[in-house]
DNA sequence: AAGTCATTAAGGGTAAACCCCCAATTTTCA
DNA sequence: TGAAAATTGGGGGTTTACCCTTAATGACTT
């Protein structure tokens, strides 16, 4: 007989990592092997188990404290060349599932999916390398391999390191002249990076801004 | 032998739902007698079977399509009187909490808390009537109690409804002319509007208006 | 009947945001 | 290595936001 498919579950909600494990049980192809609370933890579990093949595919979770499942796929699929690894988000969003896919992530589950749908995702990505969805099509999959865009790019192809940091101080009500003493620089810099940031993400004013950075998860909303 | 509890199960992520039908399969206290997929969902399911006593608790979800469970408790607790409602999130958000008691329900859990504490939480609003935790303590039970809160009042006893119309415009990048225009008020008017929000909600600009309209559910991230 | 609050509206002032222009330096990438 | 992008900074302009005040009307409450 095959060996069952080993997988490591990856997820900050409780509720959401013991009821996979209890649905895998007595799964016939499925034995789930390591569960994390979040990013951080994960990768503290492979620094300390790996050997080869410990684990064939991992359920991660996008939204986590202690480091997102962006940030986690990204070290990973670096790190352990045979290791696939599949999100499993709230959020149907498509910032998010291109972000993980150029991430490395071999396919995107919605958490109001059916449980069938994530065995079969978890059997597709083990056949045949990743998962088709109607949220992955395989026209995304073929542009990102031909661009070579496989691996790691962070969202930072649109808004720059010192950008992010101008839109997380915009976030918090600060003015410009007080963003530019934060970051030592000048009130007329933090002018250009946020008219720049504008254009970019064709935002009017600064609530688009703020809007922005919400959806594409450049801030924390607590 | 006592009864079991009869639980009902509303959310949207259908992980969570069969995750958690799986987990009280063999409960010797607990039995999960429906699921639903939303507010509207549950609310027709109790039309249609509510014979006394079918349904002790309701485990509810807060963000939901299709009517969320705010919504949904405020209106099984008026219909139903013996019903207790226990929500269950994604979100440590006071608001979130504060206006989902006033809702009439009865605890507050979040999906990252152990299974055990919801199968505590259960036997406790069955056994006193409500679920007590750091995040909902007693305190603010009792005040609820007193001032005769513990049935539906909306999140509007902060800002009324023309300001957060204007929250809604401000939201979507408008400026105060376009708003005036819209409204048909004068900019004026709608600045007046607007620094009365400033004032309430203690913000310093439009940007902690739209964090404030986020956090408290004035506008959908869509 | 008096008081509170929502809604409407206005005057006037300062500071900040917004929108062009330009340009030097460094970093990054093909 | 050479081009592109990021980072920095400035001049100068218009518009909007922000902050103060006042005030009339109507609705609801005690």
């Amino acid at each position: 007989m095959i060996d069952k498919i080993k997988v490591a579950l990856v997820d900050d909600q409780t509720i959401i990592r013991k009821g996979l494990i209890k649905l895998f049980e007595n799964h016939p192809h499925i034995k789930v092997v390591c569960e994390a609370n979040n990013g951080k933890e994960i990768i503290e579990w492979f620094e300390q188990n790996f050997e080869n093949n410990l684990v064939d595919i991992v359920l991660m979770d996008i939204q986590m404290p202690n480091m997102d499942g962006w940030e986690a796929t990204e070290i990973l699929v670096k790190k352990y060349d045979n290791l696939k690894i599949i999100g499993l988000s709230s959020y149907d969003n498509e910032a998010f599932i291109d972000r993980f896919i150029r991430c490395g992530g071999r396919g995107y589950l919605l958490k109001v999916q059916e449980v069938d749908e994530i065995v079969s995702a978890i059997e597709q990505v083990v056949e045949i390398g990743y998962y088709l969805s109607e949220r992955v099509p395989l026209s995304k999959i073929h542009e990102l391999i031909i661009n070579n865009e496989f691996s790691p790019t962070f969202n930072t192809q649109v808004l720059s390191a010192q950008e992010i940091k101008v839109v997380r101080l915009i976030c918090e009500e600060k003015t410009s002249q007080e963003i530019a003493d934060l970051l030592f620089i000048s009130k007329k810099t933090v002018e250009s990076h946020r008219d720049r940031i504008l254009q970019k993400i064709k935002a009017r004013n600064m609530i688009g801004i703020a809007m922005y950075a919400i959806k594409h998860n450049i801030i924390d909303l607590k």
